[in-house]
DNA sequence: GTCTATATTCCGATAGAC
DNA sequence: GTCTATCGGAATATAGAC
């Protein structure tokens, strides 16, 4: 595996911290998860909260990046839009624990957690939202706030996620029908939106 | 106040189980809340367990009829996706931290936990989804799934809940004028939605 | 029914041998 | 660095007086 104990303890924490949360997730699990004794987790990280903070920096960290390059770059808004879409699904298909665990948490952590974490690490909106004014003004687009649309965006590419469990015990759905139908909600939301949002 | 003890066990609990989960509760924050003793939550409800059990029972039970009530009534189906995005956003903006507790619960309580407590409860969706296939046969909408469409209609009324954290992180904005926005966002959300649909 | 006191279990953290 | 053993505190739950 040629994978370093610190390196091990790091993508157990990842798992168990993403299933249960901060909250609810015990030292042992992810000892058990690295295959390694407890103690060993002190001696690497010293506290449970600060191999907390190491996962969450990590975490949010890894996904910001993409996202921006795609928000801040040259491409026409409805293409932005149809990239996002894309990036975005694709990597919570990869990681369907993510946004359960970025939402529990920062409502859950204390007031100044975000700030500590995110810092001035944040998704880069202002190109995008020069994009909309942009468009309204040229009038390919009905008016529409900038942030809402965003908010929009994110809203259907992540709830889902969030509420797969309620959604599969309304429809019967069973996991591959839950993906095949994300699958095609790469394509389906950004159809949607544009639709919304072009004159 | 007129309120037994057990109401007030009820309330307490309903508090803070919403605000800090099944996880971060404790059992000493109830009693304080409810301003009783840590042992008499044994003596009305055995355990941490049956308590919680209790809670999310009525908290779920609560909302359930009253969209049931929007979606199986006679209306258009334009005029119906108006009426439930009111009373979604309304719900939620008395009480905001409902969507983060049923979604963190439905994801982290075992398997069998949504079939005993929701059971046959339900979203019924039935007529809902007639009224979409009819539309789409009409030719008045574009061809949508309509467990597709309610999903989005879900995504978008529910996730900036989930999200305020993050967004107000981002954008600066605070509790009033986000609650500005979600006032807004009871009559944006239905325009946004039935301009992506309608032909 | 309600309280205080206590039992019991669990869990984060440390000590100390190797 | 890694382990076993253990401490100490916290949290759920119970016993028993009133």
């Amino acid at each position: 595996m040629q994978q370093s104990t610190e390196e091990k303890i790091l993508a157990a924490a990842a798992k168990v911290f993403m299933e249960k949360g901060m909250a609810g997730a015990r030292m042992q699990d992810i000892a058990d998860e690295a295959g390694i004794n407890k103690a060993l987790l002190h001696y690497y990280f010293r506290s449970k909260e600060k191999l907390f903070d190491e996962i969450f920096k990590e975490v949010s960290g890894q996904l910001l990046p993409r996202l921006n390059q795609i928000i801040e770059s040259d491409i026409s808004l409805f293409d932005k839009i149809w990239a996002f879409c894309q990036e975005y699904i694709s990597r919570m298909v990869e990681n369907p624990y993510l946004p359960l665990f970025i939402v529990e948490e920062t409502n859950k952590q204390q007031g100044a957690f975000l700030e500590r974490h995110l810092g001035n690490k944040r998704l880069r909106l202002d190109k995008l939202a020069q994009q909309v004014q942009q468009e309204v003004a040229r009038g390919t687009i009905k008016p529409i706030h900038p942030l809402e649309l965003f908010l929009t965006i994110i809203s259907m590419c992540a709830f889902p996620f969030l509420g797969k469990p309620l959604l599969q015990h309304m429809s019967g759905m069973n996991d591959d029908m839950f993906n095949a139908m994300m699958e095609a909600r790469k394509s389906e939301v950004p159809k949607f939106i544009i639709n919304a949002i072009k004159k």
